[in-house]
DNA sequence: AGCCATTGTCACGAAGTTGTCACGAAACCC
DNA sequence: GGGTTTCGTGACAACTTCGTGACAATGGCT
């Protein structure tokens, strides 16, 4: 699987360093730039799969940059994030309206941008930042939102679903009641913390498979954990 | 258990020692450096627990630094506690985004920069890589919420894992009954004295092995102790 | 509206855990 | 050695904790 390549068009030099890093660290081949003219070029030549775009850069304007990619055959398809500065409802719009396939806002948090990022690549290309988590005999396919066990599909409600997430992001630990409310259903959940040990059971009889064992364990008066079979 | 470890990235002579002394004082193992490549030499050797980073240092910055500790496989999971000389909104969150778990702002009080630090350590600590307790042929693993003796797992009711735990993080010190009803039931418990004998007992019977020696000492009229058989 | 999947809660029984006691063995003191 | 103190151990009843089936409420979907 090649890491999914990212334009980044931003004249900010120290935000542009930090994208750049949280994106390659993200998994992304970033190309950046500064100049709007060179995005054009660097849109063609490096056939990114995705274009973050800052609003307000030098050379040709953000906006105008976008119109063009749209024009041009082989960019017209690719997605745009736009980054305008915060109230300019009219930019929104209008950046929208040219083709930008979302928008955030500034201020922002580099993670915002990254999850909204990593939302429209996981639109485009479905297999990309494949997320399968994988621990003993199950996968779990975030994007697919599909969990296998032995390669068989098992079916989950979606609170099944995040729980055992949850449990194959810290496999092996085991976790309290309280942690796992805290952790699935959120910090301001009002839930019975007995409620927990309905949901272990939904998932346990949903992961269920004649001849092998079931990997989530019980640990008396501590909490449930998953274990790797 | 052993003192944390915390490497100290400060230019500021005086404060750099205002600060060793007083985290030295407060229990930890302090490691200082002024300069920024220094830090992440020391990042590597010491393996330290925790690091406190100067935004602005000499050498590589403050910012390339915590970005390089996080890119490095072996410093990438340690705590960073930054200390920022402007109240910059900006800086604050490029700081945590870069992968700073906590930031302070210059002027600050050590016991606030200390309290922080002991909050991160208490958040951190259980989680880190360190956590599993050995003492001879006995392992415990207290995130897993497993146990065992010569690589084999051994059953061990609630009480019986904390009163074993407690011994592990002490290993070889002997314990009255009455200090180990306060460590382990709580110091509000209102429970016989000759209780602890019995889970003294259930404990030797859980960790029992055919040709190895007991760990658990009776030490006559004082009481129990953990020894590194 | 009607259907259906999902969800949170409860009640009950099963299974595991706990604190206490009684009794005997062992260690200690003179 | 006799008396005393301290500890090990089996038993047990009270107590927790957990698994499970049932059920009503919710909310999406047709």
């Amino acid at each position: 699987m090649p890491a999914p390549r990212l334009l980044l068009v931003e004249d900010d030099p120290a935000l542009a360093e930090l994208l750049e890093f949280r994106f390659t660290a993200e998994g992304y081949s970033v190309t950046a730039t500064a100049d709007g003219d060179e995005a054009l070029l660097l849109a063609v030549e490096e056939a990114p799969d995705l274009v973050v775009l800052d609003w307000m850069i030098e050379g040709t304007s953000g906006i105008e940059v976008c119109r063009r990619l749209r024009r041009e055959k082989s960019t017209a398809h690719v997605p745009i994030v736009m980054l305008t500065a915060r109230g300019a409802e009219d930019d929104k719009i209008r950046g929208l309206d040219t083709g930008a396939d979302d928008y955030v806002t500034k201020p922002f948090s580099p993670r915002e941008l990254i999850a909204r990022v990593n939302a429209i690549m996981r639109r485009i290309r479905p297999a990309l930042a494949g997320e399968t988590l994988e621990v003993g005999d199950l996968a779990l396919d975030a994007t697919a939102h599909k969990v296998t066990r032995k390669g068989q599909v098992v079916a989950l409600g979606p609170t099944e679903f995040r729980l055992l997430k949850f449990f194959m992001e810290h496999p092996g630990r085991v976790f309290s009641r309280g942690q796992l409310l805290d952790a699935v259903w959120g910090t301001d959940s009002d839930i019975e913390l007995r409620t927990v040990d309905v949901h272990i059971r939904r998932l346990r009889k949903g992961i269920e498979l004649a001849g092998s064992a079931d990997p989530v364990r019980t640990v008396r008066s501590a909490g449930y954990s998953l274990e790797a079979i």
